[in-house]
DNA sequence: CTGAAAGCGCTTACAG
DNA sequence: CTGAAAGCGCTTACAG
């Protein structure tokens, strides 16, 4: 009677008729112990050629495919690499990590969930698919996040302590210097999103330009649109004379000052040099050419995957190591 | 003896000591039903107001997180959005999609799971989730991507049937020839990843230029490096002279192409036209600045965001409608 | 070599 | 108004 309810209930819902391990051992004539162990080639079994031969023909047949669901409950964890990107914002480099990171992660069977952005509320939605290993694309300088990620259960990886945010403004600033010692102007990003980096990247430019010497850097914004950033720049020059230095806080943002100071007619680098940073596809192709700074992403990215590989087989978190950047040298700086 | 060794092994493996709601109901003296009745608000239940404040108190204390994977598990579905991205490749519009939606999904405290690339092995992974909803970023195109796609035990949101690959291409070629009747040039682009979409938007140039009774399109790649770019427009130059339009496959490769006229000092749009498709922050920065194809990338976002929210709620799918694509223009053409 | 059974952490009809 | 119990689909010690 219940059962029977149960049959009825089935067929209503159409979605509800998923094949289980138990259709499985059923159709083959084995226990859904002796399913499990074939399908997930437990080495401490030793199942008869023949009856695996039967199971994984049925698991064919049926068209099986194990709840990823039931298995983590029951295992403890998921085949989840949960990766967590407060900015929320895909810009610059992120892109490239997404591809690769995507393709090394399936390659051995796990998902990769993302979360961007981190607000409190969303913060445990992923934690409680208790991921098998969390990357916090996060740098010393957001603390609260770092905090946060200590509360999952679950090893971490994170970009705090490779001088993500330190290293390369001072490099700009270093590079700008050996130049010619001209005034130097970060330029920050418009988006809100943004902000807390770009605060991390202009503290780290305003250290280097003290420990060079150099005068306390004035700042501005640069929109990513052409007028707002004609005015922003010619609100610059009222108060700033040329020969100066634009220390652009990432190749986006240099790319519209470039393109204010040739509405402008300003000549660059003979009265304004511009230096990016991250050296994505838009440095090489502006006019002029973009001088940047490249931290060696593809390097980054190889090292984050081989530790998040790491971790899923059971290994230690791997050291990512100090990132090394390198002046790009191209025609606007 | 049994649970003896249970908690022995417990105190072990530090992460084991997750909350559960066993300990909740325990602390609060009241049943687990109890507590899942008040932590989620079961209207059918009425609970006495001191009981609520005990469970919740309870939970608090403890740090009680629901598991997902138990939830999800009994309930037969996952809060879980998917999104299927079989490119794999994170360019141009699909940025601001991704940062729209995660904000959208976060809200009614949903996650997202992206899964880039859409190999076989790749396929079963993410649906085991059982996702609520699956978004594929498919256009009418990818055929085979399509029917995987309705293997999936939930209801499925594509980009099929909205011409989003015929109408942009096609927008190009009418706003070029509006021009004064020019060569037209397919500039494709190199990556790997984009070819299918490439080809089918290629195709779409080629049937628009045939409806208009234009010559056969030329087709050439343009890599996003200066020097290769600066070839392969100098091998097209060798063969196709001026004046010619090249239509783009997006704005990164429209701007490449600018980048190796500029080079070979081919006057841009006097002797070539250029026209890119996306409308990226790209396209208003460059010299020339880029006459493109916008296709509402915002609107597309928004109504898919509508149509999601819509299914997790319960609700029906939504249609998209039809992607209007305007001409964005500017100087390049 | 194979199977019966416990249990992962929840939700929800059902009984009281 | 509250609780005991079944069951979601698996894995894995344990017994035979």
């Amino acid at each position: 009677m219940q059962a029977q309810v149960k049959e009825v209930r089935k067929q209503m819902s159409s979605e509800r008729n998923r094949v289980t391990i138990m259709d499985v051992a059923k159709e083959a004539r084995v226990s859904v112990a002796t399913v499990s162990y074939v399908l997930n080639k437990d080495p401490r079994q030793t199942i008869a050629e023949e009856t695996q031969a039967r199971v994984r023909e049925a698991a064919r047949k049926l068209g099986y495919q194990p709840s990823a669901l039931a298995r983590s409950l029951r295992v403890g964890k998921s085949n989840i690499v949960l990766v967590v990107w407060p900015e929320s914002v895909v810009e610059g480099g992120i892109s490239a990590l997404i591809e690769q990171l995507a393709q090394a992660v399936a390659k051995i069977g796990f998902s990769l969930l993302w979360q961007f952005g981190f607000s409190p509320e969303q913060q445990h939605l992923a934690a409680n698919l208790a991921p098998t290993v969390v990357v916090g694309l996060v740098d010393d300088t957001d603390k609260a996040t770092l905090a946060s990620l200590q509360r999952f259960h679950a090893p971490i990886i994170t970009l705090a302590n490779y001088g993500f945010v330190r290293v390369g403004p001072r490099a700009q600033v270093e590079y700008l210097l050996k130049q010619g010692a001209r005034p130097i102007v970060y330029a920050a990003p418009e988006k809100p999103q943004l902000q807390r980096l770009s605060h991390a990247r202009q503290e780290a430019v305003r250290q280097a330009c003290r420990d060079h010497g150099l005068p306390e850097p004035r700042v501005i914004t640069v929109s990513l649109t052409r007028e707002k950033a004609r005015h922003q720049l010619a609100e610059l020059l009222a108060v700033q004379a040329p020969p100066f230095a634009v220390c652009a806080f990432n190749d986006d943002v240099a790319f519209a000052a470039l393109a204010a100071l040739s509405d402008l007619k300003i000549a660059v680098p003979e009265a304004v040099s511009v230096i990016g940073h991250d050296n994505t596809m838009i440095a090489e192709l502006c006019i002029p050419p973009l001088t940047t700074i490249g931290l060696d992403n593809f390097d980054l990215s190889e090292r984050l995957i081989a530790s998040v590989l790491s971790v899923c087989q059971g290994g230690p978190v791997l050291e990512i190591g100090l990132l090394r950047p390198k002046v790009i040298v191209r025609a606007s700086a």
